[in-house]
RNA sequence: GGACAGUUUCCCGAGUGGCCAAAGGGAGCAGACUGUAAAUCUGCCGUCUCCGACUUCGGUGGUUCGAAUCCACCACUGUCCA
């Protein structure tokens, strides 16, 4: 029997990592007879599976899952790039008469997507950010931050000039467009489908705790093997995920197994800790749940 | 049994008479966030009736106007010699 929801209505399911929003979604989506989107910047990678906690063979065949391993390990992958895809994804569910459910922990792209935004193509120029990187060795960051005053005051102050990583983009903006960071984003905000946001919430002390675990089990299914293989491609955007660079780390030499391990769990939880903040804050009208309670409202 | 070395705020670790509630890092908590986001960055971080007060630097006494810093003894830890 399949409850009844609104087929355009997106399930959005999202929360800290190992919160269990992968079963969840699955389980959801196989109620309500719907196809899942993945919202994850790391499950997009092909070859990146032990350690991102990808959804087995077997999941994906109870399920359809769209965008994983939609890019290679050596490949770059962008919001824009995701938003594109997933628009796509979702009309074409939508054209099989299925409904979507939207799962992941990447709440940069959930937003991008969701609501409105002024990511287009032609914003962003990898000779352009090559070039502001090399400003930054030479003239140092106060000069970056001093220059995006310059030109846009209203992005500087909400930056801090350590946070070179985002003055160049607002500068790389300017420089692409002709536009200013704040004016190209004037006419942003508005939601761009109708959905249910859930954030997973459990009580953190037991996410830190079960973040651990995972973290373990992941080692006993081959994570160390899984690094192993992809060592050739060490300095590849995709190989920065957690779990990944770490051992890295461990084959170089510069640390212990035990050591190695310690440090993916304690970057799993804080990356955990920056997950939650961010749905706290960037969703109007997200629902904290337990998965508990979300169970029950699909009755499962 | 003897010789050194050490004991600092949750952890690591600086500090060797006043400028020390005590550098720095980590953890923790809070926050920011539009094309690297599993990224990048910010704030708080002994207690309080919080522009001031109070209690801390293994323990107990002592020297001093003043001690985490000097002295004595005790406790524990480490290395070395027996």
């Amino acid at each position: 029997m399949q409850i009844q929801t609104k087929q355009k209505q997106i399930i959005v399911l999202t929360g800290p990592t190992a919160s269990g929003k992968s079963l969840l979604a699955l389980d959801i989506a196989c109620q309500v007879g719907a196809e899942i989107v993945c919202a994850d910047s790391s499950t997009v990678y092909k070859s990146l599976d032990i350690g991102t906690a990808k959804p087995s063979l077997h999941e994906q065949q109870r399920v359809p899952h769209h965008l994983i391993d939609c890019v290679d390990i050596d490949g770059i992958y962008s919001v824009y790039d995701f938003v594109e895809q997933a628009e796509r994804c979702i009309q074409s569910i939508w054209e099989r008469g299925k409904q979507v459910v939207l799962v992941g922990g990447t709440g940069l792209f959930i937003k991008s997507l969701l609501y409105k935004t002024s990511i287009q193509k032609g914003s962003v120029d990898t000779q352009t950010r090559l070039a502001l990187q090399a400003d930054l060795d030479k003239f140092g960051k106060e000069h970056l931050y001093k220059k995006l005053q310059e030109i846009d005051l209203e992005s500087a102050n909400k930056l801090c000039p350590n946070d070179t990583h985002k003055v160049i983009r607002a500068l790389e903006i300017y420089l692409c467009t002709g536009k200013t960071k704040t004016e190209t984003m004037q006419l942003d905000g508005k939601k761009k489908y109708d959905f249910a946001l859930y954030v997973l919430d459990c009580d953190r002390a037991d996410l830190y705790a079960r973040i651990n675990q995972r973290v373990d089990k992941m080692m006993h299914e081959g994570l160390l093997e899984e690094v192993k293989k992809l060592y050739p491609y060490k300095d590849c955007q995709s190989m920065r995920s957690i779990g990944y660079k770490e051992l890295i780390e461990h084959i170089e030499g510069d640390c212990s197994l035990s050591q190695a391990i310690d440090n993916i769990k304690q970057h799993t939880r804080n990356y955990a800790k920056r997950q939650l903040t961010f749905f706290r804050h960037q969703f109007e009208g997200a629902i904290f749940a337990s998965v508990q309670s979300i169970r029950q409202q699909y009755e499962l």
